[in-house]
DNA sequence: TGGCACGATAGGATTTGTCTATCGAAACGG
DNA sequence: CCGTTTCGATAGACAAATCCTATCGTGCCA
């Protein structure tokens, strides 16, 4: 029955019973017939289809609801019960937004200096695809703004207040300023995130309330690219200042906050509602609350 | 799966693998090797035996914990498929204290009446029986004290307040009162419930507050028989206001309010604490809300 | 109108589940 | 102290389910 239940998950996040049967490690008449067989059960259609699949019926995705909660409690219980006997052990996979990567690592030392036999894996997403992964189980945690966009259903632990600053060269002009406002800085060409993220957005939201559209000379989806470019001395950047902190900039770089308006966004852990949690990301909001005193400066 | 999490449940109820066999529809055999398939696949004893059922171990314990939960919205799953295309169908189950199963009907009138498809069973049990009976996902609702005694994890809805009465002939001591003080009950001899039953308890501590000792000429865990004593005129008891309203006595019989302390209690509608509810505890739940209201004078 | 992608179906092998019958250990009763 | 009873585990046979390979049918697209 759960194994079935998983079916219907794997069809939900590949939209393909091909792709669906290979990710559940089975073949795709079996994986059919898996779905076929609790719509018998049930006596609805819960897959809409007609030579390729075309989403689910409103009692599917009533049912995907209740499968998603299924099935994560069965592996909850699995990994309690196994992390009874032998400890915290597993994979623990987080989806961050880009601009939090640079301090995941404060939350990861501390929990693998605790908790050795936990293996992580983490994921550069945007905040969308973060609730998706999380609503999919595909991961344990995200972090993410927690105050902005709708986020479902989900508990959040504050982690730190994200400032900005602008990032340029102390030759260029604005470099020489103690604070800038973010009119000043929208005369700038900047190295920026893709629309797609949230950081972005935000960005966009703050030059339009000055009166002025962002310019980026530069967008990429990853902060590593941007912070290359950065350092070069010739591009200039907003980077939240957690960001800047922790990677450390050359001398010729300079971090110069802005103000007018002081842009706070509140950052945060995301995990699953469910009760109890599993051990694996009980630990890891633990972690959380110690590190998020230290954090938020 | 789902199926060996239930014979585990059985287990817990019937602490006998043999009767939980039965009560699962299957042999004594097939539930012995399900539960040893389950502990197998955890790499844990679940169960202790010893040439008989000893209980469960700690990971028993966590995993029964999890199997309640897995199990019941295994079944809330089933029962809202069903509901999205019947309707409503299917029975809903209701324990509830003595002494307010004269109340149920205000309950369960209005609800047939919106959902005429769905049946009906109501147990009359104390109100510990009716906590592991929700927990054990054997009855969908309770109704029962709700401010006194830890109640779990459920959801509450208050119904009304209960208040007490002296019901006593008009020819007896204190007959010819208004209004009598527990102390002046202390002194009478009293038809009342069993002291397993919570309201006995109540009343008990009552009675010892006025600095006395019940003195009950005659106990019965049946609210009908404590009545039918009543209602010859012969026997006196304590008995809830709501009780006594809507049973109706003679005229020779007297429900006379008692003061100092004048007590409440407050009953309510116990469901278990699951996300979404199942849509037959939903509609009950949403009748309690409806009917509060008009109950509590 | 072929070719192709996708899901359904058929048939057969394997695994899983369930039953009856029986065993062995502990508890019970005289 | 020794039969008797109770309870759960085990063995073996049978039935049911699950899963695979191979193939079919349909709609889509060039």
């Amino acid at each position: 029955m759960i194994d079935k239940l998983e079916f219907l998950l794997a069809l939900a996040r590949e939209k393909h019973f091909g792709r669906a049967a290979e990710a559940c490690g089975v073949t795709q008449p079996t994986l059919s017939a898996g779905v076929k067989q609790i719509e018998d059960s049930f006596g609805v259609l819960l897959v809409n289809r007609g030579s390729r699949f075309q989403g689910f019926t409103p009692e599917g995705e009533r049912v995907l609801d209740w499968a998603r909660r299924i099935v994560g409690d069965a592996r909850a219980m699995r990994e309690e019960v196994h992390s009874l006997k032998h400890g915290l052990t597993g994979r623990l996979r987080i989806a961050a937004i880009p601009t939090t990567l640079a301090m995941v690592e404060r939350l990861t030392t501390p929990y693998r200096a605790r908790h050795p036999n936990v293996q992580f894996t983490i994921y550069s997403r945007n905040s969308f695809e973060i609730l998706d992964l999380l609503e999919n189980l595909e991961v344990e945690a995200g972090i993410t703004y927690v105050e902005n966009e709708p986020l479902g259903r989900v508990n959040t632990v504050p982690l730190y207040r994200e400032r900005y600053r602008l990032l340029t060269s102390a030759e260029a002009p604005l470099g020489n300023r103690d604070s800038v406002t973010w009119a000043e800085v929208s005369q700038v060409p900047l190295c920026l995130l893709t629309p797609d993220m949230q950081n972005r957005r935000i960005i966009d939201r703050l030059l339009k309330a000055a009166g002025s559209e962002a310019r980026p000379t530069l967008e990429s989806d990853s902060m590593i690219l941007l912070y290359s470019h950065v350092r070069t001395g010739r591009w200039a950047s907003v980077m939240p200042a957690k960001i800047a902190d922790t990677l450390g900039f050359t001398d010729t770089i300079r971090a110069i906050p802005i103000t007018q308006p002081e842009a706070v966004q509140t950052i945060g852990l995301v995990v699953p509602l469910r009760e109890p949690m599993t051990p694996i990301t009980a630990a890891l909001v633990a972690e959380a609350r110690r590190v998020a005193a230290s954090l938020d400066d």
